[in-house]
DNA sequence: CGCCTAGTTGACCAGGTTCAACAACGGTGG
DNA sequence: CCACCGTTGTTGAACCTGGTCAACTAGGCG
């Protein structure tokens, strides 16, 4: 885990989230601030218990939703960071399509999800938020799509880089200078549909060509602009709105 | 276009919709045949126009969202048939990820985006049923990261086919003994991201071991569960309940 | 008839996979 | 303190899936 010295809670997370499509009105705020919480420790590689009573947001570290695949293998459709809630959408009775696993140590916060459900049934603004965030999970996958069918294998790292650079920006306010991305080259495989070792080239290349530093999951990209390029990356499907994105 | 004698209506198709979340009451149900709808045909290779005060849904005929990317190529991200209303999600003000094409001579309905958006935020199920349309998109979009980033040319294809095949059946509501997909080959290998040349080996393939048939837009399927077997398909992801999918 | 689109075929090529071995590192237990 | 182990990253060589290019066929339609 990685945050400083400020530890966000559940409800923090929650009313953040929340609040992304338009400001709640006082009786929402008090009602999402009201809500039990419960935290829990998750180790790197586990599996999130995957409780139909309880709705997870991430309050510190890395999640991935994944699946395998009958054939072998394994792919990672989503990646998350803290402050996400990529859960909500286990509010709707849809039988899960995806397993989550701790990329890193995490921290995760669970919510009943009948009182989500409540929430959810009596406020506008609520519903329109969850909507809205899973509306932006859905163009984050089909960006993806687009990435793993039709990018090569260098353009799909590097894309897969810069949207991750562009989300902890916008989680931290501001453009940072370097990152710190816990994943393995294996996760990165799986996430782009490559083998781990043409992963390792890949990111050689990017090295040598001085466009990326990626080691020990310490992420710095010394020249964003080429970077953007080579990726093909626009990050308007991110809809971080507000939040100026990375340095031009 | 395909559908025979009966020509539903846009306010039947938007009724449809809403109510797979469950029925709505009688002042939904009223609200929504009271929409006033105009109805347009787009010929085949057309792109839908994008008019941010409408929203359109598909009446007959096949449509697509697509992207193109700066590295040139195109990626077909989601296919969508008759009764389907994928543009729901641009109720949100976020701009369109997507591009929408036919991918045949359509029948579309349009409805003013306002007066959706008002329904929207007066009723519970409505915007439940909204949540749940885009949110099954999103696990639908899942699925073919996965079918594109981690399974072989022939397992993408059999897998569409069965996917497309499963949601004809659904949107008939009894499985079919032949099907009519108005696909081109080069539409296929832009939604498996695949190259057009390798599609049509892969078809020859199929067709060899006796498992599909899909010649000038008619699809026949002899063996479904070896096809889904070498397909490594799951229809779970698609949510068609209640619809007994295919023959088993 | 001529044109355009969709499908088909062959030859060649390359991007990426697979397998295997090894290096670097941190953690753990004796 | 060191030996051992597991994990992650790195490298090389062989291989193969699928891409590219180009030519050709078959229909459909003005």
């Amino acid at each position: 885990m990685q945050s400083g010295g400020y530890l966000p809670t559940t409800n923090d997370v929650l009313s953040n989230v929340f609040s992304r499509a338009g400001a709640l009105d006082d009786k929402d705020a008090a009602a999402i601030a009201r809500l039990p919480c419960r935290e829990i420790l998750l180790k790197r590689e586990n599996d999130i218990p995957s409780d139909s009573d309880y709705i997870f947001v991430l309050l510190d570290g890395w999640v991935c939703g994944y699946k395998l695949l009958s054939a072998g293998g394994r792919q990672i459709c989503s990646i998350h960071i803290h402050g996400d809630a990529p859960h909500l959408r286990s509010l709707l009775p849809l039988d899960a399509d995806l397993d989550y696993r701790a990329l890193s140590d995490c921290r995760l916060g669970l919510v009943p999800a009948q009182l989500l459900r409540d929430l959810f049934h009596r406020s506008v603004m609520i519903s329109r938020a969850l909507l809205r965030e899973v509306s932006i999970s859905a163009g984050i996958a089909e960006e993806w799509v687009a990435n793993i069918g039709r990018r090569r294998a260098i353009m799909r790292v590097a894309h897969l880089l810069c949207e991750l650079a562009c989300r902890l920006d916008a989680a931290h306010g501001k453009p940072q200078k370097a990152y710190i991305i816990p994943l393995t080259q294996a996760d990165l495989a799986d996430a782009t549909g490559l083998s781990t070792v043409h992963v390792n080239r890949v990111l050689q290349e990017l090295r040598g060509r001085r466009l990326v530093e990626f080691n020990g999951g310490h992420l710095s990209i010394p020249d964003w602009g080429r970077l953007v390029e080579i990726a093909g990356f626009d990050q308007k499907y991110l809809h971080l709105d507000g939040v100026r994105c990375c340095t031009l």
